[in-house]
DNA sequence: GATTATCATGAACCATGGTTCACGATATTG
DNA sequence: CAATATCGTGAACCATGGTTCATGATAATC
């Protein structure tokens, strides 16, 4: 038999609900909340995502998707010509925004350790990111020995529950390291 | 009556365990954990600190303790003729390495939402690094713009819970954003 | 040493929240 | 439309862990 066609949307429905619930709430979203917000019982949640880890995983690994959708595009623009440097620092801004708004990631920060390796969303963006440095180190622009991992790291260290201003200050901070050009007075 | 000596040691056991154990096993350590091995009843660690978060808290502020030492020293060495520049950079790899001992307890105190606003501590530190930066600003090491709380930003956003290495490279990524001089390829 | 306020004990309490399960509902297939 | 496998329901379950409190011990004082 094929799957059911409200299964499906039940699904998606507790994917959104979940992505809100942790944004609004923090980890503590309890389970019968998310249920509650997709319109669902605590049971329909369970047949879908076995435990909570399973159902932040899953979260997770759809942001995971829209950053990996993000960053082939800013590659195929560079293949098509733009200029690497601007996609990356745009792309890099993007990135922070959404896992700003998107508290998810927060919550797998510390939820789980790293153990989103084999996401083949991580494997897309890792492909996109890695192009996007080469192309600016050809320029010139970024520092030879720069790597995807730096930009993780990075990233992954960024105050993201801060306030938007105090974000800005600390990409103005973070991100002479990789360039070639110093800083300009900010 | 003046307050009874078992009372005061008992206070500094169950801070020390509290570090330890929170150190150890995260923020799911129980109270019954931190209080059987610091060697005594539940009931006694809660006579010292009414509830988890005050715990968490005071351990915080003993750790911010050394911290404002150190800063202190740091600053009394620079006004004694040394290198101010230098001395940051020691201090800031130094809280760094004390941070990722207790990068646990941080996180425990996240969990929690244990504030630490007002410290002495915090205050005393503030003042002592403030006293750094201006000085190296002065020779020109650092940029004229940054201030304790760009240090605080940064410092806070490290990623404390990764090994030395990737320690190691974050701060060699990071720091050329506060200096004057580029980064030395490496 | 007697007195007493302070302190220590730890079993029990209780709230929280993830998880289960027996039952009813419904979409899909033939 | 009948048959049935899949899905949905939500009250109940239970483990976890922070917190309390009646009771006994002990250090400080006179």
């Amino acid at each position: 038999m094929s799957p059911r066609a409200d299964a499906v949307r039940n699904r998606q429905k507790i994917l959104d609900a979940a992505r809100e619930q942790i944004t609004r709430h923090g980890p503590d979203a309890g389970m019968d909340e998310i249920a509650a917000a997709a319109g669902v019982a605590v049971g329909t949640l369970y047949r879908h995502f076995p435990n909570k880890t399973d159902l932040v995983t899953a979260v997770i690994a759809e942001h995971l998707g829209h950053v990996a959708d993000d960053a082939e595009a800013a590659q195929a623009r560079v293949a098509a010509g733009a200029d690497p440097m601007t996609e990356i620092t745009a792309l890099v801004e993007r990135v922070l925004e959404a896992s700003a708004t998107d508290a998810a990631v927060k919550a797998a920060a510390r939820t789980l350790g790293a153990g989103t390796a084999d996401e083949p969303a991580e494997i897309r963006a890792r492909a996109a990111v890695d192009a996007l440095i080469e192309a600016a180190q050809r320029d010139g622009d970024l520092h030879p020995d720069v790597t995807v991992d730096d930009f993780y790291l990075l990233i992954s260290s960024a105050p993201i529950d801060q306030p938007p201003a105090v974000r800005a200050r600390w990409l103005t901070l973070v991100f002479p390291g990789l360039t070639t050009r110093g800083r300009h007075s900010g």
